[in-house]
DNA sequence: CTGAAAGCGCTTACAG
DNA sequence: CTGAAAGCGCTTACAG
């Protein structure tokens, strides 16, 4: 069965194409009579008209589409950014395209790739290692972008995430006045600047305390396994120890080593985990983490983008929100 | 900046837009000469041309885009799902767009409109209750539709979903072999099929068996406080009892109550859960789940909704797959 | 108040 | 081997 078009409602109502596009986008510029106003929505109804969008997206070069590359969908943090950037997208009317990258430049790029030719409004991107040049390519396409939990060391865009230095260096913080021989920080093995500035407020902290400190860095892969192994040979019991877990995986795989191994919290160590996820309160100590404000980065990443799109501002800002402490028992 | 167009690349490369056409997507029939095709992909690559899908999809009735609604992106089980249709759809060479519609009929009614209105291929969909109507009116304008997960009572639709009657039988019966007081069925107050079936494998074994069973069943919003409330007045400790909880977010729920309570299992009370989740791994015991094979029901979802698209196959099918239960430790 | 016409960027049967 | 032309379903400046 062929769609309906506005030719059909046209023919059936005895006017001109343009007469029924006017009516059905409601312009008030042309004045069309109640009568035929009346008559076309008729037809258009009783025909099951649905608007074409992709002949309107390519008439007026905007398809009201946005992409949206995360890593990975199917973790945690990204699926709930997702939730919350659908729904703001849909409040202003756009349409979600969603991709993962795995942290894979060639991936990244194929899906930029994917997206323009699908000719979306902008793209909201966590940019991975090495994705610069996907980039820099869209940029001088001209193609809104905005970054979301990331941010690139060498290009300059406009884009949401959180105080990420200052967050560790508050919980490096909260922990030296715990006095602990040991601190051990968990995090990944990369060069993503966001989570190098994880790291280094940590560090940094920790440095000028002249506490002793170890770091956990595991690759993208095997975190489950890289961080099992690594704890067990840097976590030494005899000492007071806290660890911080840099991610919710980090987290996730930590705790579950200390679960497997029968090492209670925090009688035998302290802990510190990122974001917030539902895994953290089945462990039997409540656990201390960092809670990044979700909604507010979706809400404001998309807004960025919308303002671009619009050219409502010309130069997008890079907005950082405030992680906040969730004090619970793990630390002690 | 305008981006380029094979009006451009003709005009440049002093050729036809037909000719552009037939090199740019490599048509056997009509042998263009090594010469004009050599000049032609040069120069679109100098004016960094990238196709325009839309034209082209509009041009061919099809726009390689396919729709997705589940009830919620961020529900784990449903990140996942989505993550490996992503995969499959991807190697299809289609474009994911993704929606939730939080069980609610007319956002599932509005996704579809959307998603219609987007031209979209096809869509694989998690139908909620009362959303015949939306499903008819796709079906009557000849929409390729699969459902995952889920199935429709009235309408019969190709789709994927697992033995949620046999399985929830098998669970029944594993635990009646326990010699239980009592079993308890942690569900939701809900009309969707699926679920019915879930319960009823349960229900209809231990029935037959004659042990004591309760029901608590919840609404879909509060789920934690509800199941919370439920387990405070009908968990009795001082029989033997096993609870089945039958999805992940119940499943959640419950085992927080558990810790919260300082209930042990399985000491104090059994248990089995449904769904695999990283959570499950970090209660201090073991839990036992079920597994529903997510890659396969992501896979042939893509794959009966390609078919129908290409109309390789008229009719779908309903494909049934079998999930597994994973014994650990929470039933004694 | 309404319509004829051009054009968005493509594809493809047809002609040469 | 290559091109002119029609057409996919829309929108909109222009004319009447």
């Amino acid at each position: 069965m062929k769609r309906a078009s506005i030719k059909d409602i046209a023919r059936i109502a005895g006017v001109s194409v343009a007469t029924v596009s006017y009516v059905l986008n409601k312009k008030e510029g042309s004045r069309i009579s109640e009568a035929t106003q009346k008559k076309i929505l008729e037809v258009a109804q009783s025909i099951n008209y649905t608007p074409n969008k992709i002949a309107k997206s390519l008439k007026m070069s905007k398809s009201k589409l946005i992409g949206l590359i995360v890593a990975d969908i199917s973790n945690d943090f990204y699926s709930n950014i997702a939730r919350s950037i659908e729904d703001e997208a849909m409040k202003l009317g756009y349409t979600l395209l969603i991709g993962s990258c795995d942290e894979n430049p060639e991936k990244f790029a194929k899906l930029t790739e994917l997206f323009s030719e699908q000719q979306v409004d902008g793209m909201i991107v966590a940019p991975v290692v090495d994705s610069d040049d996907a980039i820099n390519k869209l940029i001088r396409e001209e193609y809104p972008i905005v970054t979301i939990d990331r941010y690139l060391k060498n290009i300059d865009l406009p884009g949401v995430m959180i105080n990420n230095f200052e967050i560790s260096e508050q919980i490096c913080n909260h922990l030296l006045l715990k006095n602990f021989d040991e601190l051990i920080y968990v995090g990944y093995d990369t060069e993503l600047p966001h989570l190098l500035d994880r790291q280094d407020g940590f560090d940094k902290r920790a440095e000028k305390s002249g506490t002793s400190i170890k770091r956990i860095l595991t690759g993208i892969h095997h975190i489950t396994e890289e961080v099992h192994q690594q704890l067990r040979d840097n976590l030494d019991l005899s000492k007071k120890t806290a660890i911080y877990f840099s991610s919710n995986k980090l987290g996730i795989a930590g705790l579950r080593y200390l679960i497997d191994n029968n090492i209670k919290v925090p009688e035998n160590v302290s802990l510190v985990a990122f974001d917030e996820t539902e895994a953290y309160y089945l462990f039997p100590t409540e656990v201390s983490f960092v809670r990044q404000p979700l909604e507010e980065l979706a809400r404001e990443s998309v807004k960025l983008l919308d303002n671009q799109i619009n050219s409502y501002a010309k130069e997008g800002r890079r907005v950082t929100f405030k992680a906040e402490f969730i004090e619970r028992s793990s630390v002690e």
